[in-house]
DNA sequence: AATGTTCTGTGATTGTAATCAAATGTATCA
DNA sequence: TGATACATTTGATTACAATCACAGAACATT
């Protein structure tokens, strides 16, 4: 079993290490528990969970992203989260009986880590910390989400695309000369389904910021933010 | 200090006894716990919390119910939770030192229970099975917030407004001979800020709602969901 | 019961985003 | 490279909910 974790990713880089809810751990406990995660790799569009299965596991994301989605009546995606290196899932079935609440997706290869459900609650048994840890991470999220909602509220299309722009900067963007340059983790129409509104609709908003000198279009994954300013006074 | 739970609200029967995260715990232990925990009667309209403000405590519901929301940009109100009896809040501003996130008004009259950071902290440390229940109540939440969030981005107004009647119907409805007599929590304007919609239009959405049939406004506090199966297909 | 106040329903109008349709642009793969 | 599928933009039109305005109900207070 020693042989689990000598994998091409983490041979000098142990996933656990980049997850935040096992930072309190001994180097010692660190790997013993990295002894008992199973690796695997998605491609592209494969899911990594469905809403409704039962996941029988805590998964890491240690490489790429991920979107949490739920499906609409209308048969749209309603995107929840984006997952990337570092953020987990699948921790609310592991200690009740409730099925997935979302489908997860890979948005690029992804490299995953996951530690049974049996194996999880021996650990948190074992290291109360790490369930004060998980609770915090998990206000965390609340908050993110319960922003979204709130988001979600506001009628004013504007103040949404401005206000996921911001969102999308301050965790994918790279400060240079001209600007901050955003790596977009969803295409326009994952964009659109994030924030609930049409693929046009965000288009043509986009096409107005680049007008007023707001953003740059600079290809389908990145924009360029120019005035990071006058995007706040948008997003209110 | 024994007199703490001596009150008016708890001598037959202590709060904490409704608080379904505590509720592994011995008589023992809820004795003391009881001990602990400060009352507070709140008038409709008061505040419980303010969003930004650092709560020092974790408020449970023993009576009324509440609201919990955000205000939007335009300085509307986004209505994210109605507590009631044996929810709490403020959990999440324990552990680490984040500020509310969201503020809490109450709806009536309102007895809430409260226990300092600290006692708290002191209990999770002895009692590792509370942090769990926490994790699965904080779960449940965080499925509920999910499922609003699907709502929202639905842009049908009408599969809306027949999922949150749906909801209060599960919530707070009794059935009998004519159909599911619902209570409502909120007011019009509640709902309607519940849904991130116009007044009017909820208003509208009801009263067309009514014509065809399906529910019946019985007065501005309570309706009459008359054919259930309708509703959940206009629901979805 | 009468008054003021808040809440709710309805009509008319406007504004905005969804939808439909088509064109351009961009990736993918043989 | 060219061919094909896929993603994005842009235009025209439509549908729908927001807004404004007011009337009527329900509620509280004296």
């Amino acid at each position: 079993m020693k042989e689990t974790c000598r994998c091409l990713h983490c041979q000098n880089d142990l996933c656990i290490h980049k997850v935040p809810i096992f930072s309190s751990l001994s180097k010692d406990d660190l790997g013993k528990i990295a002894d008992l995660i199973l690796h695997r790799e998605y491609k592209k569009g494969e899911f990594l969970l469905r809403e409704g299965e039962k996941s029988e596991a805590i998964t890491i994301i240690n490489g790429g992203s991920v979107k949490a989605f739920k499906y609409t009546p209308d048969g749209r995606e309603q995107i929840l989260y984006v997952f990337s290196e570092g953020d987990f899932f699948g921790e609310t079935n592991l200690l009740t009986d409730r099925t997935a609440t979302f489908n997860v997706e890979a948005l690029q290869s992804v490299q995953a880590c996951s530690l049974s459900k049996t194996e999880f609650q021996n650990i948190l048994s074992h290291h109360p910390d790490i369930a004060i840890k998980i609770i915090s991470e998990l206000g965390e999220r609340m908050a993110r989400l319960e922003n979204a909602m709130q988001g979600m509220g506001v009628r004013n299309v504007d103040n949404r695309v401005g206000g996921i722009l911001l969102e999308f900067a301050s965790k994918y963007g790279i400060q240079n000369s001209q600007g901050i340059l955003v790596q977009l983790p969803l295409s326009r129409e994952g964009i659109a389904n994030y924030l609930g509104v049409a693929r046009e609709t965000l288009s043509r908003k986009l096409g107005q910021l680049e007008n007023d000198g707001v953003i740059r279009s600079v290809n389908n994954k990145s924009i360029l933010i120019l005035d990071t300013k006058a995007l706040q006074e948008i997003a209110g």
